[in-house]
DNA sequence: GATTTCTGACACGTGGTATTGTCAGAATAA
DNA sequence: TTATTCTGACAATACCACGTGTCAGAAATC
């Protein structure tokens, strides 16, 4: 019985090139989620993508919907990351704050239309675990619409829990029309028209 | 080679026979789906709830699809008509008629927990054929909603396609998550929340 | 160069459901 | 009553992808 050392192979450690495939079947599978959709895509299928065979799948993630949520947050935190950015350093009025949040939210979708997808449209439906993730950042993202809206120096009556799930449903269904469209009109005009929706949360 | 014919059971056709199993599949459906969840539900479950066995499944249907958008769509018809039944024999101010149609809708689904769960939330994201009658359907919920808000009198510029997604979408997200809090709060309640959103299309 | 660890390809077993097939018995008509 | 059609229960098969196991060869250390 030699107990086993690990060794370096390319210059990394073992536990460098495990998290290395990892990222790549992240990656892989944002791709493949994109082309085929999550119930479409195989095991197979992503580590193909990835360049990778099962085995490897299952020394990162315990099954299919283990990915999935990891590669849903890897987007989801270049999303909001960007968003609070914007945000953050905007200066001016609330609506043009919140017309410049949205645009940027809405760009983003343009920009990586494989992580749109899997954000926006395969992440919903697909178990309990992961719609407890998906209902978790719709409530996130509420925070934000809410915030982006508000006058700054504003502490006003919260609006309703449903009236805030509402203008989120609001939002995310118009990108998925939009999607659907093939981004068919402009950013800007989709911001516009989201924006008209999240008034409701100023009122 | 004998040709069969047809003979009468409990006193209906073999044709009227068939057409109550279908019924009673449908029905089954609807409960079924609304304890387990279309997923969850296999073809013999349906069939446990319906009082019949696999065999006439596959009589009245091509597949478990089939039935879902069958009992969806029994659903469907029931709402609309009821929501066309309000709005059509409102009379009063477009605000006033619009928060009797949203009521009238909200309590449907209140009334009906099983069908409630099918309309809104099992149909989603099943595969592409449903996909297509759920998109349908929420093109028609918008026109019911636009109508319901305009003023009688009135040919205004339509509001945007992706506006009148969009607040579909915020009504119905309203519904999933009025639905998840086990009804909550008052229907008087959540179709004022929703009529916030609503009067984008009349602004 | 010898040895050990790591890698990638592939094949097999497993589980669970859809779908079809069979058949004995019940209900009906003659 | 007798023959025929319908009904419901159950068995048999098909199928699909997951998850695991095996193994030869590549890459590294000594």
């Amino acid at each position: 019985m030699t107990v086993a050392r690990a060794r370096n192979y390319a210059g990394l450690s073992a536990d460098e090139r495990r998290l290395a495939r990892r990222e790549r079947l992240i990656e892989g599978a944002i791709r493949a989620y994109g082309e085929l959709g999550y119930r479409n895509t195989t095991v197979k299928a992503v580590c193909e993508a990835a360049g990778l065979t099962e085995r490897y799948f299952y020394e990162s993630f315990a099954n299919s919907e283990a990915l999935l949520v990891a590669a849903f947050e890897t987007v989801s935190r270049r999303v909001f990351t960007c968003l609070e950015d914007v945000r953050r350093e905007h200066s001016g009025t609330a609506e043009e704050r919140g017309h410049a949040v949205l645009r940027a939210y809405y760009q983003i979708l343009k920009d990586d239309p494989d992580g749109a997808r899997l954000f926006v449209i395969e992440i919903a439906r697909v178990g309990p675990a992961v719609d407890a993730v998906w209902g978790a950042l719709l409530l996130q993202f509420g925070e934000v619409l809410a915030r982006m809206v508000a006058p700054d120096s504003d502490i006003k009556p919260k609006p309703g829990e449903l009236v805030r799930a509402g203008v989120v449903g609001g939002v995310v269904q118009i990108a998925k029309e939009w999607i659907r469209s093939g981004y068919a009109r402009s950013v800007d005009a989709v911001a516009a028209d989201a924006l008209k929706i999240c008034r409701v949360l100023a009122a």
